[in-house]
DNA sequence: AAGGTATATCGACTTTTTCCGATATCCCTA
DNA sequence: TAGGGATATCGGAAAAAGTCGATATACCTT
């Protein structure tokens, strides 16, 4: 795990947001038409959530990726973004221990 | 607790590096003359681990106070760095469940 | 195959962060 | 009270991150 990369992606206002409204999505986004929410949720519906531009909003998810927080799946033109929990479990335990 | 706030601070190799020295003094820096390591580890010390400037060490350090992961102690002509414990506890429950 | 929609990537500009040297402040001791 | 050592603060140059609009790519439908 490579904290100083996770550190980074969650030191920034809307990422944190965004992986709190992928924390329940069906409270946070309207119902997807073309999917369930536990494929995660399409980049648009965060794009338009967010407030930013979709160029911004993509390149804040695959930050996100990279740092392992979310994992994304594409089904058709969608892509869809969810949490990955376990990273959040090991970062906490890397927070109690290693750092 | 500001998350962003200890985020950021987090968020460069010198200062995880810092956090990490101060959690095993003894193990990281030669003996102090003018005090023990109760009272934490002076800020020279911690710039000479570092090879940065004086300057930049002592900005890293009031970056990782006001992110409250460190406390410091004047003593005479010298403040003592030392970690603030509970503020990691808090951050790894945080993470648990508020991120 | 063509047009439409969703997402990703690129190039540019602005803002923030990194890190330095110089200087100021604080405190000790002669 | 003057000089010296330790730390803090200031101002700036360079690098990185934030953010956008434009364009490319991928995929779906007709």
């Amino acid at each position: 795990m490579k904290q100083l990369e996770i550190f980074k992606a969650l030191s920034n206002k809307t990422r944190l947001e965004i992986l709190l409204w992928l924390k329940d999505p069906a409270a946070s986004f309207p119902e997807q038409v073309h999917a369930g929410f536990e494929v995660g949720v399409c980049v648009g519906e965060i794009q338009k959530k967010a407030g930013l531009t979709q160029s911004t909003v993509s390149e804040y998810l695959s930050i996100l990726q990279r740092a392992g927080l979310v994992s994304s799946t594409r089904v058709g033109q969608w892509t869809y973004y969810k949490r990955n929990e376990e990273t959040f479990i090991e970062l906490s335990k890397i927070i109690e221990s290693d750092i």
